[in-house]
DNA sequence: TCTGGGGTCCTAGGACCC
DNA sequence: TCTGGGGTCCTAGGACCC
């Protein structure tokens, strides 16, 4: 029987501080997100003292204090570049692999021919090479879960990382106690079923996975979509979702953040969305694509104000684009639009939508003559190779600003120690 | 009083994931 | 005081067409 094999790193941007601080090992850990608002990532002894996925940092205060928790700044350029490192790993070993996030990756192993009473052995001994190959190659610690369905390889994946005896390898495939094992998975821990659901469904008195596998198709379809459906059948073994391997380019790119401190007034805010257009707009060139619409969003205290706190505005631009500079201007436009000075703003974003390829440039009445779109190019490109090859903001745009005194706060990051040649870890003997 | 039927496209909103 | 960021997919309903 096929079998999914679902990868996933444990407490993974913990385990990334952790690569470089073996110090951190055996300690409670945390890693918080843009603003250190939240927290984002626990180690194991974090989660003993109950600190929640997803806690105000605010609130945690004492109990940080009180049980001397150490806390990280979400540092993306480290764990982006210790991601890769994980992947091209699994690449090396697997058939067929699709990178499902930054931490997880579902995989195929390579066929088995051998007799049928040990396939099971099998693979099982593969995923204990791979587990035991990650974590030597890259110092990342992940669990595998194996299962004939993707949501089946998830549930396993689950008990894996739980019960410490299965030394982090587990497969379902054709599990004797297959419905007791869902039996005790809470039905909001289903993948696929998110909060809403989960209250239908309880609404609806069901409860676990293995109550969910055996709920009528006709009531499921019409309360939970197709997807919903997919789902159910996936709980008994049919396999609705296949592995995707090659990544689709993205159809929307979003860059938004939230301020350091609120902002009044318009030019603030302004340079602010030119610094993430630069950013989208790079995303943008990088994937080969060009976009007709801009949408941009402002936000102000959602807690101050539930109703009304989100206001945004968009254009359709006359000809598809990639130039930095048009987007700008297009996403100023838009911002003129909804921005009241009497508000206190806490966030922008931008969202780049009708993505088209970018050797597909229709060109219209109005389309610059072609040496200027080339001359375009050619500055983009420009900015982008230095940018790559001497770090992030090397050159920048100018509407963005200098003080920028809209940037977010992070006071407990940790160096890139991988991707910046000043930040290299020194060993001193 | 009667006031078609079937199709496509677009958008907003709601659900989900990490 | 402080409560993240970046995506995807599906559906219902309205506009519009013949």
């Amino acid at each position: 029987m096929k079998r999914y094999f679902l990868v996933d790193c444990n407490n993974f941007y913990v385990s990334c501080e952790r690569v470089f601080n073996p110090k951190l090992h055996n300690k409670p850990v945390v890693v918080l997100g843009s603003n250190d608002a939240c927290v984002i990532a626990r180690s194991n002894e974090a989660k003993a003292l109950d600190i929640a996925m997803g806690a105000p940092a605010f609130e945690c205060k004492e109990l940080f204090k009180k049980h001397n928790v150490i806390v990280y700044s979400a540092n993306f350029a480290l764990y982006g570049d210790m991601s890769n490192r994980v992947m091209q790993t699994l690449t090396h070993y697997a058939t067929d692999i699709e990178i499902y996030s930054v931490d997880e990756a579902f995989l195929c192993a390579p066929h088995y021919a051998g007799p049928e009473n040990q396939e099971q052995y099998f693979y099982y001994s593969y995923a204990t090479m791979l587990r035991s190959h990650t974590h030597q190659y890259t110092g990342i610690p992940v669990s595998i879960g194996i299962g004939p369905t993707k949501t089946l390889a998830k549930v396993a994946n689950k008990l894996a990382k739980k019960y410490k005896k299965l030394n982090g390898v587990f497969d379902i495939t054709d599990h004797p106690a297959l419905d007791t094992i869902l039996a005790s998975i809470a039905i909001e821990d289903v993948w696929g079923i998110g909060s809403r659901y989960a209250k239908k469904l309880r609404n609806h008195h069901i409860t676990n996975a293995q109550e969910f596998k055996y709920t009528d198709e006709k009531w499921v379809r019409k309360n939970m979509t197709i997807v919903g459906l997919k789902t159910l059948y996936e709980l008994r073994g049919i396999s609705c979702f296949p592995l995707e391997e090659s990544p689709q380019p993205k159809q929307s790119i979003c860059v938004s953040r939230t301020f350091g401190k609120k902002i009044n007034n318009i030019l603030s805010a302004k340079e602010a969305l030119a610094s993430y257009v630069s950013c989208a707009a790079e995303k943008l060139r990088k994937q080969q694509t060009l976009t007709a619409h801009i949408t941009i969003f402002a936000l102000t205290n959602r807690y101050d104000d539930p109703h009304n706190y989100f206001r945004s505005a968009h254009c359709q631009l006359p000809i598809a684009t990639d130039y930095t500079p048009q987007l700008i201007t297009a996403a100023n436009r838009c911002l003129e639009q909804i921005f009241k000075r009497t508000y206190q703003y806490k966030k922008v974003g931008v969202i780049l939508s009708d993505l088209v390829p970018h050797d597909f440039r229709q060109m219209n009445i109005t389309t610059p003559p072609l040496h200027n779109i080339i001359k375009q190019n050619k500055q983009m490109e420009t900015i982008d190779r230095i940018n790559t090859k001497w770090g992030r903001n090397t050159l920048f745009f100018a509407a963005s600003g200098i003080e920028q005194p809209w940037k977010m706060h992070q006071a407990h990051k940790s160096a890139c120690f991988t991707t910046n040649w000043h930040e290299l870890l020194t060993i001193t003997i």
